[in-house]
DNA sequence: TGAAATGTTGGGGCG
DNA sequence: ACGCCCCAACATTTC
């Protein structure tokens, strides 16, 4: 216990939003001095969509229940995170501050400006590393360089020393015996107003560090993980972790899932694979760092001078899943009713845009940023990129999926195109994925009338193709 | 972590 | 028996 005047310690959470493998609130229950937890929330620069915000509130609410049931209290604010903890320190007499580093770039200015804040005050500042498997920066090429190809990326990190081992919930956590002036979650203003569009965010999602540990379980029960290679190509089965989100809001570390899997699962090419995919995670963090504008700008400077169309009306299209390509419809109405789209049907609704509509990546993956929970800066804009061919190790550009043979084979029976898009449920597996190729009696059993219950494509992929490879020559010419 | 076009091969039908 | 054509199956190349 801390003796009464010892000045108190911050424990500033971010996207860290957990006890489990929490190096900063370990640090700081160590000091044996009092903690004060705070989350500031920045509206101005927290960058988060609607999805991310609602997360976000359930996510906050998981963490204060957490932290009260050790007695102490979630101090929460809004405003610019280093005044916020300026005057913290002034109103409680703090002089340290402990927090877990967020390795991108707009977090890692702000850490360095809170450090520059609070340096010159006195304060101590101690970040930790705890978002990544492997510390920020520190996979490099021989030459000392950063990696711009995937699988050299990773084969040098399974050659590094394994990932630390997670960090146990403390025991007990002293808090300030005096009380400090916060505001409600609510108070933040996170969830939807007016029209609640988050119903089936609710019904498919437990945000907070509970959530993320139960959905980990599930994955590792029942021998998932053990068909991940295969399965998780597969949209109509539950075939991937879906633990995006959790990961995306820190409720659970990379390392406890790295962990976890290593010590219960059996080898094989699931565990592998699914490994690797953490892998992405780690590359994509270490391209933003290196290349912070990735989310504006092309790695492949030549793609500046792609010739993108401007059409509102087809992104509009693409947006409410109204496209006429049942696999891409689908991924985009599951996106908009549940804050998520499986990795694969991403994939193909991406290339869509890019490739079919001729549309900029750049406004697809705002899209994605505002409507996934899971959004990452750093996982979005590099798959981005990855789609459209001008990132690192991409997909070359004219790598265009056929959005009707990507259906056909990764949903086969039409599982999936019939759950997000409920107007075609009735058309046979043979038609599902192109329903304008339907004998006019097989529509009309399946009561559907193209072009009024569901759109006729609205462009036809031969042809698109064919525009999008002219348009790559015409850039690479230039 | 493609798709489509083009090339090659080999078996069977047939004159 | 032989060559020819057809074409499916597979392989390679091209975009």
């Amino acid at each position: 216990m801390s003796e009464p005047g010892l000045p108190p310690v911050l424990l500033w959470f971010r996207s860290d939003l957990r006890l489990a493998d929490n190096p900063a609130l370990t640090a700081a229950v160590l000091s044996e001095r009092p903690v004060i937890p705070v989350f500031i929330h920045d509206d101005d620069q927290s960058g988060l969509g609607g999805a991310s915000r609602w997360w976000l509130h359930h996510s906050l609410k998981a963490l204060s229940r957490d932290i009260g049931a050790f007695g102490t209290t979630l101090v929460v604010r809004r405003g610019d995170a280093p005044t916020v903890l300026g005057a913290l320190i002034e109103e409680t007499g703090a002089d340290t501050l402990h927090f877990n580093r967020v390795p991108r770039p707009r977090e890692t200015r702000q850490e360095e400006r809170v450090a520059g804040l609070l340096g010159r005050r006195g304060s101590a500042v101690h970040g930790h590393d705890a978002a990544l498997l492997f510390e920020p920066r520190a996979v490099r090429t021989q030459a000392g360089g950063n990696f711009k190809v995937f699988t050299a990326f990773w084969k040098t990190c399974m050659a590094m020393p394994e990932p630390s081992r997670p960090l146990p919930v403390p025991k007990a956590l002293t808090g300030w015996p005096r009380s400090v002036r916060g505001i409600d979650v609510e108070a933040l203003g996170l969830l939807p107003t007016g029209v609640d569009w988050a119903g089936g965010l609710r019904a498919v999602w437990t945000p907070g560090e509970r959530g993320a540990q139960e959905r980990l379980t599930d994955f590792l029960e029942d021998g998932v993980i053990e068909s991940y290679d295969s399965d998780r190509d597969r949209p109509d089965r539950e075939g991937t972790s879906r633990l995006g989100p959790h990961l995306a809001f820190g409720e659970i570390s990379v390392r406890t899932v790295w962990h976890a899997v290593r010590t219960l699962c059996a080898p094989g090419s699931g565990v592998t694979r699914f490994l690797t995919e953490l892998g992405w995670r780690e590359f994509c963090h270490d391209l933003l760092l290196h290349h912070p504008d990735m989310a504006e700008h092309p790695l492949r400077p030549e793609f500046r001078n792609f010739p993108w169309r401007s059409d509102p009306e087809a992104f509009r299209a693409w947006c409410r899943g109204r496209t006429g390509y049942p696999i891409v419809d689908a991924g985009m109405r599951q996106l908009w009713q549940t804050g998520w789209m499986h990795n694969r049907v991403r994939m193909i609704a991406a290339s869509f845009l890019i490739k079919h509509l001729l549309c900029p990546w750049q406004d697809g993956e705002r899209w994605f940023r505002d409507t996934l929970v899971d959004a990452d800066a750093a996982n979005n804009a590099a798959g981005w990129q990855w789609v459209a061919g001008c990132g690192a190790d991409a997909a070359p550009f004219f790598r265009i999926f056929n959005p009707v043979l990507q259906g056909e084979r990764f949903d086969p029976d039409g599982t999936y195109v019939r759950r997000y898009v409920p107007e075609l449920a009735e058309v046979p597996a043979q038609w599902i994925h192109k329903p304008w190729n339907a004998p006019p009696k097989v529509l009309g059993a399946a009561q559907v009338k193209l072009g009024a219950d569901y759109p006729l494509p609205m462009v036809d992929h031969t042809r698109a193709r064919a525009l999008a490879m002219s348009a790559f020559r015409a850039m690479s010419r230039s």
